[in-house]
DNA sequence: CATGTTTCGTAGAGCGTTCTCCATTGTTGT
DNA sequence: ACAACAATGGAGAACGCTCTACGAAACATG
């Protein structure tokens, strides 16, 4: 509308510097309330800034001091587990000066290599990452360059910090919850990286052995069956069509996570089958899809908003380095029941 | 596991100078492959960075000349449909020199405003703002301080580039494939927002419109329906209770997007009534929910990962200045019949 | 009143790039 | 042979901020 905004430049630290006749140096300490500035200077400078609607250029104080900004790696958009961890990471930060900036991570080791560079090379202060698939050298020759702090790798490092739900506990809250119903053939679907290495510190892997684990707890390791498919929609139809086809059948399918649990209810559809009359189906991560009416899946529920923010207390507690030791978090999950479960038909 | 590993520093472009024997001048000529370089240099050059696995510090080249960042504003994780988009700009960038960073945007236009600051404040070279809440005016101030792309905004702008879906169109479809299979009381549910201003340009108005406009189209403007909720489950699940509860009921529900299809999926189960028997239940978005076996719902499926190379591609053009235009996409979106629609009763 | 001790404020050198000149070549035209 | 010009490489000033010194007060101490 206005005919002439003759140089609509952003304002800088010497505009605001000229403007409240000080320094650009006690400038810079009143946005950083550092120490050595009184009141009185305070105001003058705070008055200039807001008169000049000034707000500091993080690229520019990454230069020398900090970007105040978050990287948060998250491998998959898609699932839906994730929003609720980076909610949780944004809220926390709201309080804060920090920013969470989301890397788009894919999920291969090599794009998140990249994407993980990227952001370094952006100068972020510090890094969340989410459910990585990086072997563990990598991920700690990182957390030497920058303050880390992984969501969802169990095994424990020096370097980084950690924040994980136990998938020990939660494997057997649903081998309960199913042995309580009555069920004794309770078949579990795992996922079986093709990639090498990083065995035992993943998720799935913790998810297979407390499976493994409750079923000997129950007296059932003579029924223990585990099928080795991917979590996902596809991996869940195709290992439910295995199960299926076993000359006795399983009463209750156990699948490491939602989206397979998904597959799973589709192929048992397909083959005519009837939830919970016939078969029994729980999943893992109590996504908003199981929640969802027509589906009503039996899921264990991680808090993901709690793991987020967490996981971000403990990264800025290493970024101001309020803490020199690593720390492992474990958060217990719970069973939500519903409605494709039930009692086995005897 | 080696010993001393004296200085861990990276690399600067200093550093490759000294080792290639050349002015720092020289290599940044040789990283943004600008002219005055012999292909000799080129090589030594290369060579250098090569060794001391050098790379370039994109905080530090923002400072001058660009830092080869494109932000992308999202204001919801949790919608299905976006990271199709994100996908498909990350897919573009990938051939190219810029790197995607998502700015989690939340759904207020506070929010939102506050993280395409924060973004702007971290120097990107470009914003692609993902069916951004924010009042025209904001859009265009942004604008025209950095390339921005909006993505699902219909209105077109002088100032940046617009790439949207035909919801017109679209809506179109639906009431097509329902009338065609005999359905002439096809209710519709719309996002009526709380907040104000920004009438006609957003998505949900104009699927309202198309819905309207075929409605006409086909000889029902007598039963045009219209229940004002929230694209959201909570919404559709509302939506659906009062329209159930008509003396007349509708024999379709045509929600507009996937989310409110699935509340409105809950209230026809709890209502005791089948799916598509008693009522046939259409969406929007075709998000992968739609697709899921006991779901099964008719959506209308936009190419998410299209509309985001575009994007992309557009945002591109703006920022190396290829074009001075601006320029507005439509993208024709397609229907997917699915088990939720079938013939009335009659 | 000379001498410490705080407290407040500023100068000025970086941080890792880009980019505008400018200097030095070698090549061409006359 | 000499000007004119293209091609190549480098010097050095930005960019917007932080941060280490250091100076100048103001105050306390003996």
């Amino acid at each position: 509308m206005a005919a002439a905004e003759p140089l609509p430049r952003r304002a800088t630290i010497t505009d605001v510097a000229k403007r409240a006749n000080v320094s650009t140096a006690a400038v810079s300490k009143v946005l950083r309330n550092a120490y050595g500035v009184s009141p009185a200077m305070q105001e003058r400078v705070r008055a200039a800034m807001a008169e000049l609607d000034y707000r500091p250029h993080a690229a520019a104080r990454g230069m020398r001091g900090q970007t105040y900004t978050i990287g948060v790696v998250i491998p998959d958009l898609r699932n839906p587990f994730f929003p609720e961890l980076v909610e949780g990471v944004a809220d926390h930060l709201d309080s804060t000066d920090y920013q969470a900036v989301l890397g788009p991570g894919g999920s291969t080791a090599e794009s998140q290599s990249r994407i993980i560079d990227a952001l370094i090379d952006r100068r972020v202060d510090g890094l969340i990452m989410i459910a990585p698939v990086l072997p563990r050298g990598r991920l700690e020759q990182t957390a030497r360059t920058v303050p880390v702090v992984v969501i969802g790798r169990h095994g424990k490092s020096a370097d980084y910090d950690g924040v994980v739900d136990d998938d020990l506990v939660g494997a057997g809250l649903v081998v309960d919850h199913l042995a309580d119903l009555g069920h004794r053939r309770i078949a579990h679907i795992e996922h079986r990286d093709t990639a090498r290495g990083i065995p035992t510190t993943m998720p799935q892997t913790v998810r297979a052995e407390g499976y493994r684990q409750a079923m000997q707890r129950r007296g059932l390791e003579a029924e223990i069956d585990i099928v080795a498919s991917t979590y996902s929609e596809a991996g869940g139809y195709t290992a439910a069509v295995e199960l299926l086809a076993r000359p006795v059948r399983p009463t209750a399918i156990f699948a490491g996570a939602d989206v397979a649990a998904i597959g799973v209810l589709n192929a048992v559809h397909e083959a005519g089958l009837r939830i919970p009359e016939d078969l029994s189906v729980a999943g893992y991560d109590n996504t908003t899809v199981a929640a969802m009416g027509p589906i009503s899946l039996t899921s264990i529920d991680q808090d993901g908003h709690l793991m987020g923010d967490n996981a971000a207390r403990l990264l800025l507690e290493r970024i101001e380095r309020k803490r020199d030791r690593a720390v492992l978090l474990s958060f217990s999950p719970t069973l939500v029941a519903r409605r494709s479960t039930a009692a086995p038909r005897t």
